[in-house]
DNA sequence: TTGCTCTCCTGAAACGTTTCCAATTCTTCT
DNA sequence: AGAAGAATTGGAAACGTTTCAGGAGAGCAA
């Protein structure tokens, strides 16, 4: 005695199979009382219908592929988290594909994905510059909506590609018009490298704001790193140590800013007299630490929503006139961590 | 012109439908010149096999759905990479529904997976005692291994429940023992409530050192909360305001912790010397606060990898002989927020 | 040569749905 | 009343794969 299937219902019911069918999944053309019928032969049985046998019918898996290079991290997590939950209220399922930043894993899963017949992906590749994923994610037909990302060809703001971005220019424009109005004139970035879209967007806002100001672009300090404590924590005291040192600091997320603030204590700078930090992103670190840290702030469950929300449409087959890509602000969270530098 | 089936393939390559399949799964009873043909055509053709219609066939969808309470907490989000990781290498694909601790959602899920066909389920419910949840992933039939959480029939050592669990326990006994050692006999364990396995034995933990080393168990103050870093503010603050406050805490992971910490900080308590701080889980506001929190730590990977090598186990078949459940260690990272109470 | 086993191969039957087509019944209008 | 049209229904085909039941040769012993 196996499963019960829809076969079990129509016989149950006294009816046909197509009508069964067709009963259940609350189509039109069914009388009344075989629709009663079915439903309570369906209940009566237990029957749950089979997602598999189903989708090889229409042609869909009811599943949404996620291709992130780290789940673990949480600006990506709080992410994949607000998006599954809105998918999942529209009926689907998130399969999840860590890359780890290798570009070799990210083509097995686009194949994967591709073979899996998933209805749609969501993706924030580990470089831009990998056109490789991207063609193999295209390949599979499916819509696909980018996170935070640059498209391949011409990331122009016609670019095809429905994509939700994060305004860092304009978070790290204002981070940086913030630090200068204080009085700084030496300021370093510590950023994940101009690999990705939101250091490239953080670096173009930061040299900007120095330009505008019209002050001495030797003063943006750009020190580009991998997102690791320990390579943080020494690039920061080497610049933190040398002559001329910055006054203020903008790092990165939770690792980079925890490198930076633990060079500072092995310089014995006092924070914020000695030197100003600004936190990129909203941690809990930057919230508790003493003192609490001024960061730029943006909504995760915003991009994962927004990023659930442009896809559904797609799926849903109103993309034409819909828009394609959403722009998320940053705000300035002012805190305690940033003042005037000291006087020379 | 739709997408390439086998029937293509077979066809390119002048054999017929079965024995194409017999060749592209490297079956037995296929002769070099087929295998090498097909292997041609396919290649040829771009051919890449369909998992669904695979799997309505095979009864197994290759992939493996995960039950978690939060994603976006880092607990469960370093676990779930560290699964996805080795699962994928299996050639499993891992789903993940977030259940927001909601058991309708949780029972949603469950519901959901069965109807899918996963091959298996790595699962940690918000509330242990929430059976419903476990007779619907039971009734799918298919291998369930428990995340950190007791199974509900008697959570003895011979359950049947395959499951990985971490050592809270002996890390909280651990912790406290430390703690009576340098002196403190008034001591403040913040965890969540005892809803869930690991607060449960970290209670225990913490009591059971007490009583060994003959104190007055009122000492042990056990204060649960919810997870949420206000609701640990305010709940700390009272604590440590109050007359007779501990001279220790142990606080749960990012959030509890920030809370205390902040807590401590309103009320100008300095660390060590006012109150020594220790921290359930090793995060990195634990290892850049000045000081630096002693903290215990276990590895999120380990229980993520073993998760997953157990579920495999099962899936390969060789249940009977194999281990049912792990026990992974918890550490005590020695750093700077212990010491010696103040002399009343 | 005959019978037997063994290997390789083909054709067809599943897996559990949805959906198309044709057949039937029920309305409704002239 | 008769017929056109709409609504409902049953049966079968399809989705793309794996696997089962046998058939065609080939090798080998008697």
């Amino acid at each position: 005695m196996g499963r019960i299937t829809i076969r079990d219902v129509a016989q149950a019911a006294g009816v046909s199979l197509g009508s069964a069918s067709r009963a259940l999944n609350g189509g039109k053309h069914v009388s009344a009382r075989i629709a009663r019928d079915v439903a309570a032969a369906a209940k009566q049985l237990g029957y749950e219908p089979d997602f598999l046998a189903r989708s090889l019918r229409t042609r869909s898996s009811g599943m949404i592929g996620c291709l992130v290079s780290d789940v673990a991290n949480p600006l990506y997590a709080g992410t994949v988290q607000a998006a599954e939950a809105r998918l999942r209220d529209a009926g689907y399922l998130l399969v999840i594909a860590n890359t780890a930043n290798e570009p070799a894993r990210e083509r097995a899963a686009a194949a994967e994905f591709r073979g899996r017949r998933l209805d749609g992906v969501l993706v924030a590749p580990g470089s831009d510059a990998n056109n490789e994923t991207w063609r193999g994610l295209v390949a599979g037909g499916s819509p696909v909506v980018i996170l935070d990302r640059d498209a391949p060809d011409g990331g122009g703001d016609d670019s095809p590609w429905p994509a939700v971005l994060v305004d860092h220019r304009g978070g790290a424009q204002a981070a940086t018009r913030y630090l200068i109005g204080l009085g700084h004139r030496r300021i370093a970035l510590l950023t994940p490298g101009a690999r990705m879209r939101p250091g490239r967007e953080r670096i173009a806002g930061f040299q900007t704001a120095f330009t505008e100001a019209g002050l001495d672009p030797a003063g943006a300090i750009v020190s580009t790193q991998e997102s690791s404590m320990d390579f943080a924590h020494g690039d920061a005291l080497a610049l933190l140590g040398g002559s001329n040192r910055p006054t203020a600091l903008i790092a990165l997320g939770t690792r980079i800013l925890a490198g930076a603030l633990r060079a500072a204590r092995d310089l014995n700078l006092s924070l914020p007299g000695d030197l100003s930090v600004l936190s990129v992103g909203d941690t809990d670190l930057a919230a508790v630490h003493a003192p609490a840290i001024t960061a730029l702030r943006w909504s995760l469950e915003d991009v994962g929503r927004a990023a659930a929300e442009l896809l559904l449409q797609r799926l849903r087959g109103d993309g034409a006139g819909a828009a394609t890509r959403a722009l998320l602000p940053v705000d300035l969270v002012l805190r305690e961590s940033c003042a005037a530098p000291a006087k020379t």
